[in-house]
RNA sequence: CGCGGGGUGGAGCAGCCCGGUAGCUCGUUGGGCUCAUAACCCAAAGGUCGCAGGUUCAAAUCCUGCCCCCGCAACCA
């Protein structure tokens, strides 16, 4: 038998779940239950990250201790995991003891094969990020964070740093020997094209994060996350503590170390990590996947961009399996996929309402009708579907082998097609009223019952629920291995139960409708962020007319513009102001052309402070409205002479 | 030369790694069936597989160049 140790990134405990969380582990969640069924020994692991000065920070907004935050949202994970049916063997937490020893453990390796060494570590810093930046990314004059847009400090400390750069050539020659190391290929040529040029040593230890493992041998030093996170993969098999039996079994002395990431954690996972484990002359994964991102609107899905699925009202009106179905049907190997309530639903209708359950109950219905309430006689060979089964179910097989879960279930799919193609073929109703036919009739139902309990059997990782429900309406037991996918399972003469409806078809138009006042349906545009929501919005505050005449508002007259080479959003202006020419640079170019804007009026603050974009200065800023991001004039209604005042 | 993804019938997508009749879902049209969840089955219309070269007996698929779209990053003062 062999081992199979499947893993979900550990979640990181300022956010709540949603779909990409759900998403990759449902998938994990449909590897681990199909290769239980191969008969393979699974372990199969999720948890979260709690760690950080990000995690410090929101609790301290909400006067609240770190592990009682860490606490609330792990609540949360568990409760959607249950609802999801998913079949984890162990949670780990970071903050767990378990997992901590593991880590101390893990740097001991790391401190005897020589591979950490201290250095002062300077730059500017961001604290949000817990990242250092290099000058030129950072933004403005007063330096702030490019991802935040807050301002860094310079920062001087003695950090523990890993000799990461001594393992280029070692990952290198790891990626070439084993190319299934990470998938799929476009993201294993990103990874080994990064690694070639060249690998720097990594800092591994923060020394103004309190909340964090503390550094073994280094009193004020925290571990860095990462290396704190990653650990989590071996710490949770007992990797460092007293009973190690599960890390030998699935770690050091396993066949298969599957774990699954989503891009943006990539080269976390399939650089830093190994280079980790090999310094601590641990085995390597064997397989990092990388599956591509739930879109919405063609913009990826986070936490950042305010757009995120939490398709918690989904689940609650179709359940988890059907969503689970619709995540893994949806999203091709690798690629990035669309999510929206619309192609929810036309899924939902064409391959589970009218598909699977309305061939499960037109071959009920007949089969009751004309047995006795029972699955029909077993018929003396079997008839033409078997073949097209086997072959679905070969297909299936590959597929999911390769974690190519929507072309498994489209194979799948090919045999319904085909049992509701003999229906209409051989029209069972018909064979009923003859009696000399009898023998073709029990054929054509028998092979229909039993081409559904084989769909089923399969759909079973994918949707342990239903499968299991669509098994009992046939009167099949539900199997406990993939031998059972082959023809001939169905019992004879098994009573058929009163099964109702299993998936009663979505009135789309109703649907949607129904969703439309909960704002975007499952599209929560500003996600509950407990601690981040820092300047209330509501309510801005008044300002007297003094104040407002600070600002000196001026009509000009565009008189040159042009586009800033490389930059997308941004126009060059030479505008006139009556006694003055400024040059300003306008975030317009998504929708204003240079030749559109030459002659034109505009409304400009004229006593900004200068800023340079992509190196030209700007003097002064073009009133605009927003919408979107877009933007449009604001201009005279009437031409002005220029430098006339706006008040 | 910042990084990456994509351009395939009306819409959304497979297929591309491992060249050889271009497939699926939805939609449209016509027909069939009435066991079934207004479902199911058959047929038809509809595609220069972004463009141009190249390799090959043969290219959606491999190679080269170009165009366009979209994320991320850099800029929206």
């Amino acid at each position: 038998m062999s081992t199979f140790y499947v893993t979900t990134p550990i979640y990181y405990v300022n956010d709540l779940p949603h779909i990409g969380h759900i998403f990759t582990t449902v998938v994990a969640d449909t590897i681990a239950r199909y290769r239980r069924l191969a008969g393979d020994d699974v372990r199969f692991l999720t948890g979260t990250d709690e760690h950080g000065q990000k995690i410090e920070r929101a609790a301290a907004a909400q006067n609240v201790t770190p592990i009682a935050l860490a606490d609330r949202v792990v609540e949360r994970y568990h409760q959607l995991w249950r609802t999801l049916g998913i079949t984890h063997d162990d949670f780990i937490r970071t903050t767990e003891g378990r997992h901590k020893a593991g880590v101390a453990a893990i740097i001991a390796r790391l401190e005897a094969a020589g591979d950490l060494y201290v250095a002062r570590h300077e730059g500017w810093y961001c604290t949000a990020c817990e990242t250092y930046y290099t000058e030129k990314e950072l933004v403005g004059d007063d330096k702030r964070c490019p991802d935040h847009d807050t301002p860094t400090e310079w920062k001087s400390e003695e950090n523990l740093f890993f000799r990461l750069s001594k393992y280029a050539e070692p990952l290198l020659a790891h990626y070439r020997e084993h190319p299934e190391f990470i998938q799929p290929d476009s993201r294993r040529n990103e990874i080994l094209a990064f690694v070639e040029g060249g690998l720097k040593d990594l800092s591994v230890s923060r020394s103004n994060v309190a909340w964090g493992i503390p550094f073994p041998g280094h009193p004020g030093h925290t571990v860095y996350v990462w290396l704190d996170a990653l650990s989590n993969y071996v710490t949770a098999l007992g990797f460092g503590q007293a009973d190690r039996a599960l890390a030998d079994r699935y770690w050091d002395g396993g066949d298969v170390r599957l774990h699954l990431v989503g891009n943006d954690i990539l080269r976390f996972h399939s650089v830093y990590w190994p280079a980790f484990l090999l310094s601590a002359g641990l085995p390597l994964p064997t397989t990092v996947w990388a599956h591509g991102w739930w879109l919405r609107d063609a913009r990826k899905m986070s936490k950042s961009s305010g757009n995120v699925v939490r398709p918690d009202h989904l689940i609650e009106r179709f359940g988890a399996d059907t969503l689970r179905y619709f995540l893994l049907r949806e999203m091709v190997f690798g690629l990035d996929a669309t999510f929206s309530d619309e192609a929810f639903v036309e899924r939902y209708n064409a391959d589970l309402a009218n598909d699977l359950g309305n061939t499960v109950s037109r071959l009920v219905t007949l089969a009751k009708k004309n047995f006795d309430g029972a699955t029909p006689p077993r018929p003396e060979s079997p008839g033409p579907l078997a073949e097209v089964a086997a072959r679905s179910v070969a297909e299936y097989r590959a597929a999911f082998d390769q974690l190519a879960f929507s072309r498994g279930l489209e194979a799948l799919w090919r045999l319904l097609a085909e049992t509701n193609g003999r229906i209409v073929t051989t029209e069972p109703w018909k064979l009923a009223q003859d009696p000399a036919r009898h023998g073709e009739l029990v054929q054509v139902l028998w092979d229909g019952l039993e081409a559904v309990r084989i769909v089923a059997a399969g759909l079973l990782p994918v949707m342990p629920e239903l499968a299991a429900r669509v098994l009992a309406a046939v009167g099949a037991p539900v199997p406990t291995t993939l031998e059972h996918l082959a023809w001939g399972g169905l019992p004879a003469g098994a009573p058929l139960p009163e099964a109702g409806s299993l998936f009663p078809r979505i009135d789309k138009k109703a649907f949607l409708a129904e969703l439309a006042p909960a704002a975007g349906g499952s599209v929560t545009e500003e996600a509950a962020k407990p601690a981040e929501s820092t300047a209330a919005p509501e309510g801005v505050a008044l300002i007297t007319i003094d104040k407002f005449f600070e600002t000196r508002l001026r009509v000009a007259t565009v008189v040159e513009a042009e586009a800033v080479p490389k930059s997308s959003k941004l126009l060059k202006l030479q505008v006139d102001l009556g006694d003055e020419r400024r040059q300003i640079v306008a975030g317009i170019a998504a929708q204003y052309t240079p030749e559109s804007l030459v002659g034109t009026q505009v409304v400009i603050v004229a006593n900004l402070q200068p800023a340079k974009l992509m190196g030209n200065e700007s003097q002064g800023m073009v009133l605009a409205a927003s919408i979107d991001g877009k933007p449009v004039l604001v201009r005279p209604e009437a031409p002005v002479p220029n430098g006339t005042q706006v008040r």
